[in-house]
DNA sequence: TAGATTGTTAATCGATTAACAATC
DNA sequence: TAGATTGTTAATCGATTAACAATC
């Protein structure tokens, strides 16, 4: 095991920053394509190095959580791939909500990508009569209606929402009311929800938008 | 007209980080809902607010690239769309290629939201031969054996890449041979490409990730 | 041992906020 | 005019990097 002294900071105490907490994804995906290489060691300038970032940056950000390396040695992947899930809370796996099956959402349902990460989307919700009542991809579609009973029954926190920009504040709100605490929106709009609510936006036409900045920018 | 001189810092002086370009596209997106709307003038704080910024940081960002507002009035929302467009280069269309039909490539290819914002796609790849010589959402499948022949004659410079991460890095390559200079990655990997490529990843794992870590750091 | 690499503290750098004169 | 709001400079805050003793 890590460390003798294994005094990690409580995962509550830390106010850490959305930048960390991505770069730990990142960490996260690089060390478990090592670990599928079969390479069962690295450093922080190795780790540093594919991603982009300096090794004292790998380091600091592991520290917010704790002591997880071996000095003159590096990082076993193994342990650190779970110290890190165990910190990221997906050494757990999480039932997640899919809300608004059109395309976007159909093609969400049919993601392998999330299941890997400890993401399990086990029901879906839309208002069109033609679905409502079938399995897309094995996954149960029913009437927004029923989202408080099916949330409630399968304790449900997390939801993708994937419905039309126009209903997208109305369709959170029942969300929030259902209980669901926290929401990957790709609807093109910023929701106005209570404080404890958490979400996380993915816009493709802002993307997008950051490439056609980059060619415009740094013309050649 | 914004002023009377115009000096506008030239769009290649200032070396502006990532978070700034992001900003302003969520003003952007915020300023065509206000215009939709029928309001016609804005302010830093208002636009701030609905965003979670404070007015400091709204006006800082503008000040990145010029002055676009009128003291004690505040600024124009469709003038500031327009100036807006023309520092992301979405003042302009942009031909795009997507390449990988799968599952998230064909919901990508139905997502209305792009061609909004500027952004056509034109011409999709994939190598399965039932859907190659098809057209899917009116676009053109090819074989990506023709990407260099179609990229130089449809002018295209940005790509979608939508293919298994086990591929994108080949394919990646191939893409930047054919001329591409920016690409939106889908593919959960990290792409080794030269310097002057622009990359954005979009890994929805690690978004659901972030989702996950709010939850159980926030404990209630 | 010599070489490698950690965790951590101090130094630097960059980004955000506060404040305010200028302006409408 | 009085009130509102900009653009910008200076002050503050936070994040990144450099450096190094401790460790294997």
């Amino acid at each position: 095991m890590a460390k003798s002294k294994d005094n990690k900071k409580s995962s509550s105490d830390s106010r850490v920053s959305k930048a960390v907490v991505n770069r730990l994804s990142l960490y996260l995906r690089e060390l478990s394509r090592l670990e599928r290489a079969g390479i069962e060691t690295t450093s922080s300038t190795k780790l540093g190095q594919m991603l982009g970032f300096s090794d004292a940056q790998v380091r600091k950000d592991l520290a917010n959580f704790g002591q997880f390396g071996y000095p003159g040695v590096g990082y076993r992947c193994s342990e650190l791939i779970a110290s890190i899930r165990q910190i990221m809370g997906t050494d757990q796996r999480w039932p997640v909500a899919l809300v608004g099956v059109g395309n976007l959402g159909r093609a969400l349902l049919g993601y392998r990508g999330f299941s890997h990460q400890g993401f399990n989307t086990v029901a879906a919700f839309d208002l069109d009569a033609k679905i409502v009542g079938t399995e897309i991809e094995g996954i149960p579609v029913f009437n927004l209606e029923e989202i408080d009973h099916i949330v409630e029954q399968k304790s449900i926190q997390l939801a993708i929402l994937a419905v039309p920009a126009t209903a997208a504040q109305e369709v959170a709100e029942r969300l929030v009311a259902a209980g669901i605490r926290g929401i990957l929106n790709f609807a093109a709009v910023t929701l106005k929800l209570p404080d404890h609510i958490t979400v996380i936006g993915v816009d493709l036409a802002i993307e997008m938008e950051q490439l056609s900045f980059a060619m415009t920018s740094r013309m050649p």
